[in-house]
DNA sequence: CGCCTATCTAACCATACGGTTATATAACCT
DNA sequence: AGGTTATATAACCGTATGGTTAGATAGGCG
């Protein structure tokens, strides 16, 4: 019912490690719902509804034999992702150079590294004090 | 508090079109919450929660010039999302090129080709994960 | 000091999500 | 036909999410 834009369907499928875990099993191959199911300690309508999304989100394809409905990894929605990113990728890869000179800098000279190349050495500090 | 995985908070805030829309203003270059809210149709505690998540799911980081919070883009964030696909990208780059290769067929004797699927999932090496 | 700007928190609301149990559908097998 | 297997749907529950309004907090400025 969302029916939110693919892209954010792709992602939103793909916060979900059970589903992260269930597209690992099916980069191994095709497999039906209940081989694909067997290291989840869910039931079957959960497995379901994973599959339903990872099937809205263009993630997998479930084909019909007999009883079975076989699935299987679809390129498209991870190649989704990766189109999207790759605008950013040769953002990030400049700052995380800038990383790591500013570290090595760091290194070379520890009493007082002015960085002045990086904006601010921002590490990754969890919220502040501000509730009192 | 949902504490979940890096993985899925960062996949989960990239699950939004706004929080998207954030990170590419954010490409541009640093700015202010009320610079980067500009463009959005909602109130400040909307934004707020917005960068956030950003924020938690290490996508963003925000610093402090009096009494502006400016954010700027995080590369790790990303850079997390890039690793992971990475195991992937090899699998679909094969499985699109060999429809690439099958549709070719099709085109060189048609007729001929007839199989009920395009090619067997058949992948040498899995993903190194499943989770996290 | 008091006011203004910028931003966050609190409390609340509606809807979505991930799980459950119980039931339904579909196809195979005597 | 009746039974079994494989999978999906329905109805429900608790928590999370995305938005709101009202108020709090932090810092610059007259």
């Amino acid at each position: 019912m969302p029916r939110a834009d693919p892209l954010s369907s792709t992602f939103a499928a793909l916060a979900d490690p059970t589903r992260r875990a269930m597209l690992a099993r099916l980069a191994l191959g095709e497999m039906n719902v209940n081989e694909l199911a067997k290291p989840f300690k869910m039931t079957g309508p959960a497995i379901s509804k994973h599959l339903k999304v990872l099937e809205r989100a263009g993630l997998i394809t479930r084909g019909r034999a007999a009883q079975r409905r076989p699935c299987q990894l679809a390129p498209a929605g991870l190649k989704g992702v990766d189109d999207w990113l790759a605008d950013y990728r040769r953002l990030w890869a400049e700052r995380l150079d800038r990383l790591d000179d500013y570290l090595s800098a760091l290194q070379a000279k520890p009493g007082q590294a002015k960085p002045g190349k990086v904006a601010a050495p921002q590490v990754p500090k969890p919220p502040r004090s501000t509730k009192g």
